[in-house]
DNA sequence: CTGAAAGCGCTAACAG
DNA sequence: CTGTTAGCGCTTTCAG
C-alpha cells in the first residue's frame, strides 16, 4: 500500500505538504498541489481511513441499529424504505453506515460498549427494543442517537403522529357508517396505546359506545397472529361490519383468512392496514390505509443526527410526523341488512 | 477515553501487558490478568477498535454492496431477506457490516477505492450493477468478494438453478395441461437469459412450438413495467392460458391488471411468480411460485467470504443452487373450451 | 509556503 | 512472565 511518505519522497516534499493538500488545508502552492495529485495518481494512492480515523478521533461512520427478529426487521418494507432514505441523506454526506444489531458475541450486546468501540460518531435506533437497559444506557451516553419510535422517555425520536392517523382512520369507516368496528392491537408498544386511544377517540366523538369486545390483541407483521386474531375476531360475539388490522401486511393476510371463512372483504367487511406498503396499492381490493412518511423519517433521522454531531441541538426532539390517509376499496359502507 | 496506557498505570505494568490480556496472547500471571481486567472493568475500558486496525492492517470489516435504485434494492425481500442471513453469519464471527452503494460523492462510484480506504476485509455484492467498470475491478482486485447473480466472467458467485427452476415451473403448468404459456421476462441479466431457456427447453422437450408472440419483455420488481406486459399480454394475437411473470410482485400486480381485463386468476388464466416471497403465500390466490433459497445463498456467501479472507480458495465458485418450487391456486387447469 | 516532530491507541517482536 | 521499543499511516501545531 502506497502511503503519504512515498508520495512525499517522490515530491521531493515532506509528508505533512502531502498530507495538506489531501485535507484542503493550510497553504501549498499550485504547483506542488498538481505534483502531489498527479504522483499520487501515477501510484495508485489511497487514504488510509484507519489512520485518519485514529488521530481525527472520530470514524466518520453511524450505526443503524436494526434487530432482524422483531418484526423481521429489514424484511418489513417500512424499516427497509426508511433505512433507504437515510442512508443515501448521509451518504451524500460522506458518511459510512454500519449495521449493529443485538447478536454478534463480541460486544455482548452492549451496543454502547460497540459504538464506542468503533468510534461511531452516531447512532440510528430504526427497528429495536427499547425496553433494554443496553438501549437506555445508549441514549443516556454522549454519543448522539436518534430513535424511531422510541419511548417517551428517550429522545430525540421520530415516529408518525399515530393517534391521528388511528383516529382518522376510524373516522373514514365511521364516515362511511359503520359502527361495530373491531381493532387489532400490535405488541405493546407507545404507538400501539397511541392507536389504541386514537380509535377510541373517534368512537367517542361520534357517539360509538367502544366496547372492548373489539379490541383484540394481534401482533405486527405476523401472519399467524394475524390470522388467530381474525379467528377470534369472528368469534367474539358480536357482530363486525369493520376490522383494523395493525399493519398492512397482517391486513393483506386477512383478506386469505376471511376469504376462508366465507367473508368478502370490502364488501361483508371492511378492512383497513397502516404503513402505506406498496403492496397494499396492489392487492385487491385495494387496501384503505395510512401511509407513514417514510422518506421524511429517513431523512429527518439523518440530518438530526448530522447536527448532533456538529454539536448542535435538535430544537424539537420528539417528532411527529402527519400520516397520509390512503384510501382504498377495502373498506365500503356496511350492508343495510347488517 | 481511557486507554491501556492509563491501566498499566494503575496496575504497575506495561501496555503490552495489558494488550496482552485482552488479545489472550503471551504468558500472563493469572494474577496480572484478573488484575487488569478488574481495573479495566473499573476504569470503564473499551478498546479502540481504530487503532487496532491500524496495526493489525485489516479492518474486521466486510462490505455489502447493495443499490438502491436497481430493483429497488433492500425494499425488495429477496435482497432484504439474503442480507439478514448474510449479516447474522458475519455477525456470529465478529464481522463488521458497512453498506457501501454507488453513491457517496466521495469515493465517485469507485468501489474499490472505497473498500481500500476503509481497508474492507472482503466485499458481498447483493445487488448491483455488474456492467460497470468499477464492479469488475473490484472482482478482479486482490479483495476478497462474492457476488450474487455475478455474470459467468466474474467469480465467485452464488445464484439459483434458474434454468431448472424455470424449466419446472413450465412442466407445471404443462403438466396440468397449458400449451399456450406466455413468459414475461424479467430486464436484461444472464439469469433472465437462463430462465427463458428454462422455459423454451420444458416447451420443446414437450412437442409444444415456441411462439416468440409469447414471449415478452418486462422489468423485474416493476409495477408499471409488469402492468405493460399484461397488456402487451393480452393484446398479442393469441390465445394464452398461462402466464409466467418474472418475480413474485409483479405477479401479484398482475392479478389486478388481469382481474380488470375481467380475468380471473387460477380460473380463466394461470399465473406462476418468482422468488417465494411471504406475500405470495399469502395472497388469494395463493401464488404458484419458485422459492430461492435465501439462508443459503446469505450464509454461504457469509462462508465464502470468510474463507477467502483465511486466504483460502473457493472450489466451486460458481454455485448454483436448488430452488423449491411451491405450488399454488394461482394455477389451474385450463377451462376445456379454451 | 514548507517541514520537523509529536502524537492518536494499539500490537508485536525481542530482550530480559 | 513482563517490559522496551518501534512502528501502523496520518494530522497538526509550531518553527522556519
Amino acid at each position: 500500500m502506497v502511503t503519504i511518505y512515498d508520495i512525499a519522497k517522490r515530491c521531493n516534499c515532506s509528508s505533512a505538504t502531502v498530507s495538506k493538500v489531501f485535507n484542503n488545508v493550510g497553504n501549498i502552492s499550485e504547483k506542488k498541489r498538481r505534483e502531489v495529485l498527479a504522483v499520487a495518481r501515477e501510484l495508485g494512492y489511497v487514504p488510509n481511513v484507519t489512520a485518519r480515523n485514529l488521530v481525527k478521533k472520530h470514524s466518520n461512520t453511524v450505526g443503524v441499529l436494526l434487530f432482524v427478529d422483531e418484526s423481521l426487521g429489514l424484511r418489513h418494507e417500512l424499516f427497509a424504505d426508511i433505512l433507504n432514505y437515510f442512508r443515501s441523506e448521509m451518504e451524500a454526506n460522506n458518511y459510512e453506515i454500519v449495521l449493529i444489531s443485538e447478536k454478534g458475541t463480541q460486544w455482548e450486546g452492549d451496543y454502547l460498549t460497540h459504538c464506542r468501540a468503533l468510534r461511531l460518531d452516531g447512532v440510528f435506533c430504526l427497528c429495536c427494543n427499547y425496553n433494554s437497559e443496553s438501549i437506555r444506557n445508549l441514549f443516556e451516553s454522549d454519543i448522539p442517537v436518534v430513535g424511531f419510535e422510541a419511548p417517551s422517555s428517550l429522545s430525540p425520536s421520530i415516529e408518525s403522529k399515530n393517534f391521528e392517523a388511528s383516529k382518522q382512520l376510524t373516522e373514514y369507516l365511521i364516515a362511511r357508517g359503520h359502527r361495530d368496528i373491531a381493532f387489532l392491537a400490535g405488541s405493546d408498544l407507545h404507538i400501539t396505546s397511541d392507536r389504541i386511544e386514537g380509535y377510541q377517540a373517534a368512537l367517542r366523538e361520534h357517539g360509538i359506545p367502544f366496547d372492548e369486545r373489539l379490541l383484540l390483541r394481534c401482533e405486527y407483521f405476523s401472519n399467524d397472529q394475524g390470522a388467530l386474531a381474525t379467528k377470534l375476531l369472528l368469534g367474539c360475539g358480536k357482530k363486525v361490519t369493520a376490522a383494523m388490522y395493525p399493519d398492512d401486511f397482517t391486513a393483506i393476510a386477512a383478506y386469505r383468512d376471511l376469504a376462508r371463512a366465507g367473508i368478502r372483504v370490502g364488501k361483508d367487511i371492511s378492512v383497513t392496514g397502516f404503513d402505506g406498503i406498496m403492496m397494499g396499492r396492489i392487492v385487491t381490493p385495494q387496501l384503505a390505509t395510512i401511509r407513514q412518511d417514510t422518506a421524511k423519517i429517513g431523512k429527518t433521522a439523518a440530518h438530526w443526527l448530522m447536527k448532533l454531531i456538529e454539536g448542535e441541538q435538535i430544537a424539537e426532539p420528539r417528532l411527529r410526523l402527519d400520516a397520509a390517509m390512503l384510501e382504498g376499496d377495502s373498506v365500503a359502507s356496511p350492508h343495510p341488512e347488517g
